[in-house]
DNA sequence: CATTCCTTGTGTTACGTTTCACTAAGGAAG
DNA sequence: CTTCCTTAGTGAAACGTAACACAAGGAATG
């Protein structure tokens, strides 16, 4: 493994010339010179060494994304999307899947923060970011994918979200419009800020409609620690089992996102009915099999390239010291009803 | 941004004591002087700079995983169980997305290899390493997912794949077994060596059955450069209604992945063909939603966790230079047919 | 009592880079 | 001729850690 030195020597200038050639500092040096280092770079294989230069610099050329779970399609869009708009600004980016696991996020965060990378995106969206707060104090900038802006400015840097509240909203009008009244909402632990936003969405569209949602129609499932959507699926096709087969089945189901919702539909079949004809399903996410699927999901979509794209402007903003003082730490974004073949008109007079 | 000197002089040691405990030498001290240091490491909150850690030591604590498409759930699935068999060896995983285009996998390579990654996990397959072979000369060890024992020894280090001609075979056997005679292979550009596999095995089973595959029977579409899986279902579902449109339709598909194959339920759709009654379609990997798939999707499974745990075990051996000489560097593990719902019998006399 | 050994540490060097102050040479201005 | 500026490049000091050789003090041994 050769180092600067062994290039400085070939090339008979000194390592500062071409720590200077490496780091495009050419204006300060004659155009014969860095022809003779770049040669000898190239005849000795010459790569610099990341973690020397971090070490000395501080600065890692990386940022890192923590991933709520890999198992959902959705996350693999951000991922791709986030990579492209890092690596656009000559960033690299380091992927981790933490199954919303605080404990595994935190390891992670602390992982990449000892490793130099000092700007992270979230992907989850806890309750509370209390747990990060020791790694901001020493310097981490946080920027929260689905987290509006709100009272932890302190830990969080930055954040770009979707208006979950009118995505939730948009889901509700929808199925109240085509004359739905028993509207169940099914998800995994309402635990995050995205999945209350999404929530109170459908509670306060049912409400204006003049119709309640009740505390039995918010079906949760799944365990307490950590809650991937490997599950998601499952956990739709479970609790549209348990809702259809109550005495007063709901007609439309909300489900927390686009996973969940394909789990409906094996749910709902599982039980004999029909999607849409005897169950209306809206999703929410838009992932690429939305439209596959039989019938095709109408659902609420993020507009994904968007939203990594300034998250990681933020971001990255925030990690060169140049962040704008205009401009808004936090950014939202609106959702967009993508209707499809899995929702319908309401039969009309349903059984009480 | 405390270090370990500020440790050592608040404990009243030396920075070599520091590093003692830190790197768990404990027999080498006092309990009393052990706790001294624990207690002022606590106290100042040290985390030890692991890009000092790593330029001295020359070691990272970290594997790599190239995953070929972050949008299809099956690389989120092996990144999730990559992940933990790493972590159980004290491991770190870096996740990179390079959509299978050899230039953005070399230039990850390259950035690992940079910052002290000397084994990485190469999801995609492609039919030639060379372009990584500068890489292994200086050092990177590549385990491959997907490749078998081959003549490329000299630059993939280890590697554990299933049995893709097998898998293949047991896919169109299932076919030939229900009475299928047309059968046809749907896939993107057939440029991998896991690709060709499976296509191999449909062809080798059709084969023994006295079937022919013809040319114009393995359908494949896709762009030139970098073909991830993002647009797997689409194509799919191109694939599909292409060869459904024909005079002398397949009634059997088999689809390179479940990504393809779900893309496929909604080609046939779009034709009004009823799956399965007039289209069997076969998938590959058994995602989680081919399960949850209307009908539920008939597949070949790669036992994931147990591929994983192999290849992590084998990479981190030869990362730690403590590989057994008698451990296969190669190992196959048997695909395993799931039949769902997807696949029924060909009906019988046929349009010829 | 002298020697050897063990325990429990310590001091120093090296890892490969960046950065900053500095300089030698050449030219322009006063 | 001297002074000053510019250009092109140099030398050395860090960055935070690990590793190795070595040392002080006491116990065991002959």
């Amino acid at each position: 493994m050769s180092g600067i030195l062994d290039v400085a020597k070939k090339a008979g200038v000194s390592a500062s010339t071409v720590s200077n050639v490496i780091n495009g500092r050419h204006e300060k040096m004659r155009p014969e010179t860095k022809r003779r280092v770049l040669e000898a770079i190239e005849q000795l294989k010459y790569t610099p060494n990341i973690a020397a230069r971090q070490l000395k610099s501080g600065q890692s050329c990386s940022i890192g994304l923590i991933i709520p779970s890999v198992a959902n399609p959705f996350w693999g869009l951000v991922a791709h999307h986030v990579e492209r708009a890092a690596r656009q600004r000559g960033y690299r980016l380091m992927i981790c899947n933490a199954e919303r696991d605080p404990d595994v996020e935190t390891r992670y965060a602390e992982a990449m923060l000892g490793s130099g990378i000092t700007g992270i995106i979230l992907g989850s969206s806890p309750l509370s970011f209390d747990y990060l707060r020791d790694l901001t104090a020493r310097g981490l900038k946080v920027a929260a994918f689905d987290q509006r802006v709100n009272e932890t400015r302190d830990v969080i840097t930055c954040g770009v979200s979707v208006d979950h509240e009118l995505g939730g909203a948009l889901a509700a009008q929808h199925l109240i419009g085509l004359g739905h009244k028993r509207i169940a909402t099914v998800s995994g632990p309402i635990r995050t800020n995205s999945r209350i936003g999404r929530i109170n969405g459908v509670r306060m569209a049912m409400a204006r409609a003049g119709l309640p949602l009740r505390d039995e129609m918010i079906w949760q499932g799944g365990g307490v620690a950590g809650f991937g959507d490997l599950e998601g699926a499952e956990l739709g096709r479970m609790g549209v089992r348990e809702l259809l087969s109550r005495d007063d089945p709901p007609t439309g189901i909300v489900a927390i996102n686009d996973m969940y919702a394909l789990g409906a539909y094996a749910g709902a079949r599982d039980l004999g009915f029909r999607v849409p004809d005897d169950i209306s399903i809206v999703g929410f996410d838009d992932i690429v099999l939305a439209e596959i699927a039989q019938p095709a999901l109408t659902t609420i979509r993020q507009p994904v390239p968007a939203m990594t794209e300034m998250l990681v402007r933020m971001l990255v903003a925030h990690v060169e010291g140049s962040v704008p003082a205009d401009e808004p730490a936090f950014i939202d974004v609106t959702p967009q009803l993508i209707v499809r073949g899995s929702t319908t008109a309401a039969r009309i007079l349903q059984p009480a």
